[in-house]
Formats: C-alpha cells, sequence, structure tokens
DNA sequence: TAATTTAAGTGTTAAAATCACATTTACAAA
DNA sequence: TTTGTAAATGTGATTTTAACACTTAAATTA
C-alpha cells in the first residue's frame, strides 16, 4: 500500500537571487521595484515562484534569465527562508541563491524594463519582506566562498588586469590589499593566462591584460590544488 | 488591490536530519528503518513534514526531539533538495539539516522504539530518495564548519580529554594529527578549562580532563578573534 | 617496597607562508 | 626630449606550520 501524504499541508515556494555585480567603484546588488502588492513600489530582489514540475536550481536560472537574458553564470543555493509571516499575503517559503554577472555585459533593455537598478551593497535600501536578511547571507557567503573558490572571475570582464582584479577582491573581501603581494599571490596559482594585449585606458604606460585559464585550474585541482586568497 | 497567489503551485515540503554522533571509533551517523512505503524496510535519514504554522528550523528541532529527546543542540540547515521526481509518490521538496550529538546520553528508548541504528560514516548503507547525497553534503560541510568553528564540542562530553578532542577531530577532518602539534594548538587558542580531576580509565597515569569554555570563547569573539585548526 | 608497565605530557628546530615596504620602467603627451 | 603617470618588480623580517622522541606519573606486580 503506498501512502499518499494526503494530510499534509501544501505551501508555495518561491526562489530569490541575489545578484552580484562589480564595477570600478564596488561591489553591487540588483534591485527591483516590485510592480505588484503587497509592497507594491519598494525594492525588492528577484524573485518567482517555483512550479511543480522544475527544481529550485532552475527556477533560479529561469527567473535570473528573464531579468538579465544570462544563461551561464556562476550561481548557488545560499539558504531556505521560512518565517511563517515572512509574506503577509500567504504562507511562502523561499530559497535564495546567488549569481555573479558581468555588469557591462547585462541587457540593458531587459533592466528597464523590470525597473530594475544597481545599488553598492555599502548602500542597501530597506527591502521587502526578508529579502535584507537573505543579502547578509549571501555577501557573507560570497566572502568565504571566493577567498576559496576562485569565482569572483565571473564578476569580471574575460580580459582583465592585475589591477582591477585587486580591486574587485577587495570590495568583496572589504579590506585593502598589498599590490606587490597580491600579484605575486596570484601568480604563484599559476591560473592566469598573460595576454600579448594591453588595456591603454588606465595609463600611458598602458597594463597587461589576463584571462582566467579554466583548464589549468581544473587540471590542478585534479591535483589536490586548492586556491585560496 | 492584493495578489493572492491563487494561480501558483503548492507543494509539499520536508525536513530530513543527518545527525552525527562520535565514539572511540569515529565518527556515525543515526538512521532508521523506514516503516511505511515508498521503501519501506529500507535505512534512511530521520525526516517528517513541514506544517503550515512552523519554520523549517522549528520543524527540524520537532523531528530531532521526538526520535532522540534531545532539546539543545548543534544544529544548522544545510540545503534545500527538490529534484522533480525525488519522492516517487509525488512532489516533494526536502530541506536538510544536520545536528551533532553526544552520543553517551541519546535515549535508548527512542531510538529503539523506531529502529533507529547508528552508522560509521565510512559504512553508511544505500540510502532511500536522495538521501546519500544529503549525507555527503552534511559531512563536507560538517568538515569545513569544524575547522573554523568549535562545534566539535557539542559531539563529545562535557568533560573530555586532549585525546579524545583529537580524536574526534581525526574522525571529522579525517586524517590522523600530530599530538604535540594539536595540543600546543588548542591550548594556544585558550578555550578550554583544565579541570582538577583525570580520567583514570584510559592510563595508570590517567589524563586530565577539559571543559570547552563557552564564556571566554564569546568574550574572545568579541575581539575578533578566529577559531581555526 | 622496588621494579615494571602504560599512556600522558612536554619543546625545539627547520621549512614555509605571510607581511611590510620603495624604486624603476614604459609609454603618451606636451 | 622632457615630463608626468600609473605599472611593474623583489627582498628581508616575522609568523606560522610541521616534524620529531624522551620523560613522567601512577597503578600493577614481583
Amino acid at each position: 500500500m503506498l501512502n499518499n501524504y494526503n494530510t499534509e499541508d501544501k505551501i508555495i515556494a518561491a526562489v530569490d537571487c541575489i545578484i552580484f555585480g562589480f564595477d570600478q567603484k564596488g561591489l553591487k546588488i540588483l534591485l527591483i521595484k516590485r510592480d505588484f502588492e503587497p509592497e507594491k513600489g519598494k525594492w525588492s530582489l528577484i524573485g518567482g515562484f517555483l512550479k511543480k514540475s522544475e527544481t529550485f536550481d532552475n527556477a533560479a536560472i529561469r527567473i535570473l534569465n528573464r531579468l538579465t537574458g544570462f544563461i551561464n553564470i556562476y550561481m548557488e543555493q545560499l539558504y531556505t527562508f521560512s518565517k511563517v509571516d515572512r509574506d503577509p499575503v500567504e504562507r511562502t517559503i523561499s530559497v535564495a541563491y546567488y549569481a555573479l554577472i558581468n555588469i557591462e555585459e547585462h541587457n540593458e533593455e531587459l533592466i528597464e524594463k523590470y525597473s530594475a537598478k544597481w545599488f553598492y551593497v555599502s548602500k542597501i535600501p530597506q527591502l521587502i519582506f526578508d529579502h535584507n536578511e537573505m543579502f547578509e547571507r549571501a555577501i557573507k557567503r560570497l566572502r568565504r566562498r571566493a577567498s576559496t573558490k576562485p569565482i569572483g572571475f565571473g564578476l569580471l570582464p574575460e580580459k582583465f588586469t592585475m589591477l582591477q582584479l585587486q580591486k574587485l577582491y577587495e570590495a568583496i573581501l572589504d579590506k585593502k590589499l598589498d599590490k606587490r603581494n597580491f600579484i605575486n599571490k596570484i601568480n604563484s596559482l599559476d591560473i592566469l593566462i598573460k595576454l600579448d594585449e594591453k588595456d591603454m585606458n588606465s595609463s600611458r604606460k598602458g597594463s597587461f591584460l589576463y584571462k582566467f585559464d579554466q583548464k589549468k585550474y581544473e587540471k590542478k585541482l585534479l591535483d589536490d590544488f586548492t586556491f585560496k586568497l
């Protein structure tokens, strides 16, 4: 005899995404002005509801894609939030994800269509529901993760300078780093490709561009290598 | 006008607990023989369903308490599993938690009542649904967490010897540690209280017992102290 | 009560990683 | 060709980690 769980409560499950981006001035997240009640007009994370036929990962990708147009970005499940009254309309649980995107490549039109806006992480407004809590957890996780896995590269353009990379890590880790020590450390990891090209925007001398060497990194992983910054 | 989410899918939400314990021979988890279909008779994590009126944390505590009688133990949300067909009966998502308990104090009767059994982590049988995957994720998390937070103490009796503590960390981290280096390291953290008592079971000389000094640890935390093992 | 047995307790040294720090170089613009 | 600007580069001091073996305390037994 199959038990059919008939007596169990059913609830609505949502997904919310903390989308990180990075520009010269620092780390940001993408927020939207909520266009429906409750809390219409307030700032909110990007979210949506789970369909019966998909996983939370699927839902997160679907939702992120709808807003940004991106299809292949770093995304990780963060935590599941379930305070009973977190959504005033109805009992809803929400699985939060965080994503890292290259801010230069996002789709302007979509951003506009959804009245989305980038906010520096030091200036996040009050958000609906428990979204501030979600953000706090996300940035904590990002800080830990970025110092043990090379996920940060997802926030940069494909080609970047050492200084950009350093500024990125300074933004993520929220502390100043020493230039020489940083470069020495990165070089010792030996997971970047130094290109012949230079970025001539920042100085007369120009600074060399680098790429992250995904293949080399994966090969090293097999050899018990750990990224540690 | 309040949107009421009427058109959204509703699903059943479950909680599953990976319960860690520790004895002289190593790290273990508590499993039960499932007494209802589907998969009746197979080994499974301890689980239950989320009620509309509780959070996942509440549900996890309730479920754990029903089985072990414990009320105040280290427990942490791990990950949310949502493969569409993970439960063959019905679409169900499950939030996994892991808990650390002092194996000596658990309630024998309850264990028997639920046909529960301890399994060494190196000898976990095939479990129902995606429970093996849950276990793998739990032990990975435990390993990381135990080396940055002093959670391991939850697995030991209140008073313990240095050797017990070392064996515990060897079991968690799954590697041999050097006795002198381990003691030096622990002592340098300065978060244990050395008692006047000795444990005379293990040797003629007897070995001193220690307690974890929660208050001192918390005070140090304020001072930007990090546990690192 | 002296000798034996057993695990507990204890420090030092070498190697590696981290940290602090200042000058030279390449290039464009004037 | 001189000047201005940011990029590029290396060394020594300090701290942390890792390897390693003998002495001590106490119960047991001869």
